[in-house]
DNA sequence: CTACGTCCATCGGAACTTGT
DNA sequence: ACAAGTTCCGATGGACGTAG
C-alpha cells in the first residue's frame, strides 16, 4: 500500500500495531543498513516474507530455514545462503545499532548512540524513569517519554525477550579506547576509498568524536571523499576545516 | 531563535535469478 | 555462458520538528 509520510501521521497513522503495512515498515527498518544491516533483506523480500506468513516480528527473521526460502520465487541457492549468513552476522551488532533497529519513535542513530553510552545493557535502559532519561544530555522530555512508553508496552517487552532468546546482543561493548577525537565534530561527504560511511562514523565515535550529518559552524572537520555534494560548498562557506581520507587516517594515527 | 538530526524520497550502479 | 529484468547498495539533498 501507500506509505504514509511522517508529516501526515497525526491524521493518517494507522493505530493498529499489527496492521501488515506497519509490520513491514518496522522490519524493513530493522534490517536496514544503519540498523542490523542484514544484506539481502530489503523492502521486496520483507513484503514477500510477511505476506507468506514467515515473519511476524523481528525475532522470526532469526528462525528462517533454508527450505522455506527456497520455495519462494526468485530465491535461489546463492541468495538464500547469502541471506542466512547475513542474518547470522547481524546477531552481534553493537548495542547502539540494536537500539536504533528497535524503531523507537524519535530514536534515530544519534540518539541510540547516546543511550548506548548511558546504559550498560537493555535491562538498565528498560528500568530508567522518564526523569532519568530526560536528564541525559541530548534527550528532552518528548524523546524521554517516547522511550519510556516503548519499554513499558507489553508487546515490546515480549519482543525484546524473544530477541534475547535468539541471541541478539543487548550489551554495551566494554572497550575504552583512547578518546583522541574527544570534543571534535565531524561530517563525512563523498565516497571514501577504504571505508563505507557507516564504518567511518563508528570509528570516529569509538575514538570519542562526534558525528553530524549536516555542516554547521560547529563542525570541526569535513572529511571529504570523491564526488562530494553540497556539503563541501557549505564547509568552504563556513570556513570549516576540510580534510581528505588520508589526512583523517593520519590524524588518528592509523597510517 | 538557531543548529542539527530524522522509522525519507530518490537515483545510478552493482549483484543476482532466470530464460535463452 | 550471456543478456535481460529486478532488487539492493551507497549516497545525496530537502523539509520538518526537536533540543538547547
Amino acid at each position: 500500500g501507500k506509505v504514509v509520510r511522517e508529516a501526515d501521521e497525526v491524521a493518517y497513522r494507522c493505530i493498529n500495531a499489527s496492521c501488515p503495512a506497519q509490520i513491514k515498515r518496522r522490519i524493513i527498518h530493522f534490517a536496514s543498513r544503519q540498523a542490523m544491516d542484514i544484506e539481502g533483506l530489503g523492502e521486496k523480500w520483507v513484503n514477500i516474507l510477511v505476506d507468506k506468513g514467515l515473519i511476524k516480528d523481528f525475532s522470526d527473521i532469526y528462525k528462517l530455514k533454508k527450505s522455506d526460502l527456497l520455495k519462494l520465487e526468485r530465491m535461489g541457492d546463492k541468495s538464500s545462503d547469502n541471506l542466512l549468513k547475513a542474518i547470522e552476522k547481524s546477531k552481534n551488532r553493537p548495542f547502539h545499532r540494536v537500539l536504533y533497529a528497535l524503531g523507537i519513535r524519535h530514536v534515530g542513530l544519534g540518539t541510540a548512540q547516546i543511550l548506548a553510552n548511558a546504559f550498560n545493557n537493555i535491562d538498565e535502559l528498560m528500568k530508567a524513569s522518564k526523569e532519568r532519561l530526560s536528564a541525559i544530555s541530548g534527550i528532552g522530555p518528548i524523546v524521554a517519554e517516547s522511550i519510556y512508553n516503548f519499554f513499558h508496552t507489553k508487546e515490546n517487552i515480549e519482543l525484546i525477550n524473544k530477541l534475547k532468546e535468539v541471541g541478539i546482543n543487548f550489551e554495551r561493548e566494554k572497550k575504552e579506547e583512547k578518546k583522541i577525537l574527544a570534543g571534535k565534530t565531524f561530517v563525512v561527504t563523498g565516497t571514501l576509498k577504504n571505508f563505507t560511511r557507516q564504518q567511518v562514523h563508528e570509528l570516529i565515535l569509538s575514538l570519542g568524536g562526534n558525528v553530524a550529518t549536516s555542516v554547521s559552524k560547529r563542525t570541526d572537520y569535513l572529511i571529504c571523499g570523491a564526488d562530494p555534494g553540497s556539503k563541501l560548498d557549505k564547509a568552504k562557506e563556513l570556513g570549516v576545516k576540510i580534510i581528505s581520507e588520508e589526512e583523517f587516517l593520519e590524524m588518528i594515527g592509523k597510517k
